[in-house]
DNA sequence: TTGTACGCGTTATCAC
DNA sequence: GTGATAACGCGTACAA
């Protein structure tokens, strides 16, 4: 490997004025600049990192561990704001998935403290809690679409309370007025939050316990969560006739199109439909395509990479802090 | 930061004594490693990764570059069998994205360099041929789901071709005999590769041209590929009725799945259907589940990392080697 | 504007 | 078994 005083000799300068050409430090003749460059060049020299990492205090690294990379799309958008975010910043991210079969966050975290990193991002798969061992004490650390159970950590999640209100209340400002709900597993975060919200909608337009019908799309059996849309759908429908459906993930509103379609209306005339997600490809692919809240993964991984940032710079007003971004309804055509 | 100078002054050893005992060398007194790790201990010592990469030859490290990771699952199910391949093998993952609003390859190779990568793997998010510069020529190099165009790299892609032949066949066996392909953007290799598959399997059966019909789902219009499934399956499935029909990928399928079910027909049982992908959870969450083809994302993952060690110890055989991996059936309950 | 001496935290060599 | 000492490639401080 070529290394910086190789460069110096053949510039004719000393390995120092190298250094300061590479890292454009300021006071270098423009001549002797030149000189470097064309040595540069000519011998194929590329900086060590690691070398300069050894004797700078700032690593630049940030590192990024995601529960499970590989089952949803929501760590890989996460993933991607961060690095954005990060690359913009001028830091660089190391990645790293927990695996599945024996997820060892602190073997990681350790791995990430070697690389003297100066910050981490955790990022989960879908709302919910999560605990920590004290090694993650070790480094400003933020949380991403998760909380700590001892909420000790600064935490960006999404408001999920917010946007089952938010399109709760757009069902009903278009005029619809009995609403089922098909809703994701009672025990996650997600679930509850939004319940809260649609309840919140529901009451500002004064409607009665009977004008809206609330029904779970996801049963839990030996610790396996399994998606049952298809025969809740085809109950509700038939049994509580709403006018629009709130599902709770767009894969399950495919299940929901069809059970309509079954029945022989028409998503988007007949009966409203509305979902949370905006997962890839899904809600473009149906027809009508679909509207549904699309939860801000790209930006909160952006976001942890800045708050992680100020985290450095000035401590976190209270040991606990849970950001919670707002989701945006994406208007298609099927409500 | 703790060094291993203030470890060993702790210990009561002289540094390179902890040298030993962190990196698990040989010939050290049980007694001494009993002192040294419990003053690695009390001062919460971590190795420098940094320094010791400047000393070492070996850095361990493989640069993985992705050409956009977000928009699809195939190169997020390539980079996690890569990571957990070069866990396995001891060596450290240095992810980089390109950014798809200006893809800049060799700059991200340049970061790799300097890093001292021991290789570098290139993955592509879907089969095609990819043009590279000198520059990637500096590193053993593994191109996985894509090839080059000068063909002077390993490239793993998987067997399109065979994977239209054999999910063919297994129609063709299952006593199918009219089959319609909806094919994907017929200028994409995999496109073109499985109807090769495709035909060669009719060929065998003996089946006349009026047996079969080839469709295009996709439809390219400003650069944009756009999915036109719903009206080329409704057309097809009127005009040359078959009993079974190949779909292009999975999430098509669902398309495939709405026209039939507006027919009246019944998947599986009045018609067939096939697809490629077995794309996350769109194949469990039809009804009836989908069969199709699995594209060996993980696995290419897993063989390029292991292929790329190899190249270090034995350069190749030939310039150009391209791998194909044989796709496998994921057979439910769709034919 | 340029160069020298030194140190970063580690691994490698070799003598004890 | 152990520990000086050198070396890795580079940045920092300061002198020239």
């Amino acid at each position: 490997m070529v290394t910086i005083k190789q460069v110096a000799e053949v510039a004719g300068v000393s390995f120092k004025t190298v250094s300061r050409v590479v890292n454009k430090e300021p006071g270098v003749k423009p001549q002797n600049i030149e000189k470097v460059e064309q040595a540069i060049k000519q011998l194929g020299y590329r900086p060590n990192r690691a070398a300069s990492l050894v004797r700078k205090k700032q690593t630049g690294i940030i590192g990024f561990i995601s529960d499970e990379i590989s089952t949803t799309p929501a760590s890989v958008a996460i993933l991607k704001g961060a690095q954005d975010m990060a690359w913009e910043q001028g830091k660089t991210l190391m990645v790293f998935n927990l695996d599945p079969k024996k997820p060892n966050k602190d073997k990681l975290y350790e791995e990430c403290l070697q690389h003297r990193a100066e910050g981490i991002i955790y990022g989960a798969m879908y709302h919910q809690a999560v605990t920590f061992s004290n090694i993650f004490k070790s480094l400003p650390t933020v949380l991403v679409n998760c909380i700590s159970t001892s909420n000790d950590f600064l935490s960006i999640v999404p408001d999920d309370e917010q946007a089952g209100y938010y399109v709760t209340k757009q069902l009903l400002s278009k005029g619809y007025r009995r609403i089922a709900f098909l809703n994701l597993n009672p025990d996650i975060i997600a679930a509850q939050q939004r319940q809260k919200g649609f309840l919140k909608a529901l009451d500002e337009f004064g409607l009665a316990k009977s004008d809206y019908h609330i029904a779970t799309i996801e049963k839990v059996v030996n610790n396996k969560t399994i998606n049952i849309t298809r025969d809740v759908a085809a109950d509700v429908l038939t049994s509580f006739k709403p006018d629009a459906v709130l599902c709770g993930k767009d894969l399950a509103a495919i299940n929901l199109y069809f059970e309509i379609e079954r029945l022989g209306l028409t998503v988007g005339k007949d009966i409203g439909v509305a979902s949370f997600d905006n997962w890839h490809d899904i809600p473009e692919i149906l027809d009508p395509q679909l509207s549904t809240m699309a939860l801000p993964y790209y930006e909160m991984g952006r976001l942890a990479i800045s708050k992680l940032l100020s985290l450095k710079t000035s401590p976190p007003e209270s040991d606990q802090s849970v950001y919670k971004m707002a989701c945006l309804l994406c208007d298609r055509q099927s409500f």
